[in-house]
DNA sequence: CAGCATCCCATACGATACTG
DNA sequence: CAGTATCGTATGGGATGCTG
């Protein structure tokens, strides 16, 4: 359909069609941390299937946010992490966070904040 | 549906639920540059239909990162603006931004900045 | 001017089951 | 362990026309 033609757009809209969608931001703040397994990041982010995770994984994989190293062992082994440049990203994510917790108190609406 | 009942939730996400979706990322940033008529914005904001348009300022009303002030005039005028909490946000969208740009132009995709 | 209503389609998302 | 495959639903979004 080359839509891709038109590919002259705003960069707030580029920054979003690479971290939009409804776990990226939630994942990029986990990979914030620190490097992280497949199985080990479902656990964090309940309510996700693997189906929908995996998508958004290949998706930031794709657009070169995060590192995808695969490990050749029995049982296989597979780690994320940020890349250079979703590295950039985590100061924004950083900030994008503290200002939702101030509303989220403000509201009065109970946090879950993943534990170190 | 009362899935309002699950509300304990990560505050990355709890931001993307206000700030993501398809419009209003741009939507922002043309308001971090100052009051706006509905009017205006269709012009600036191609390739958006009114109805989606309308959609997206409604959730930003709703959740108080924008003011709409209504004229009682003939004909109509209707004006939005960033409100306090909306505004805090502009710092991190300039950053959103910058990083952005980097990457099209590394990239070298062609990037359209709406003029002031 | 600043929208709302209606209809319709595309895609995003979800549940479940299975595999190298 | 780290995913696919398949199917079905729900939401997002576009086109068009109408209104206070």
């Amino acid at each position: 359909m080359e839509k891709e033609s038109l590919s002259a757009q705003c960069p707030v809209d580029y920054a979003f069609q690479r971290i939009g969608g409804k776990y990226k931001g939630r994942i990029l703040w986990l990979l914030s941390r620190g490097t992280i397994r497949y199985g080990e990041m479902r656990r964090y982010l309940v309510n996700v299937s693997p189906k929908m995770l995996t998508q958004a994984l290949r998706e930031l994989e794709r657009d070169e946010l995060i590192c995808r190293k695969v490990y050749q062992e029995v049982p296989p082994r597979v780690e994320y992490s940020l890349s250079a440049s979703g590295s950039l990203l985590v100061p924004f994510i950083t900030q994008l966070n503290d200002w939702a917790c101030e509303l989220m108190d403000k509201n009065q609406i109970p946090a879950f904040r993943p534990r170190k």
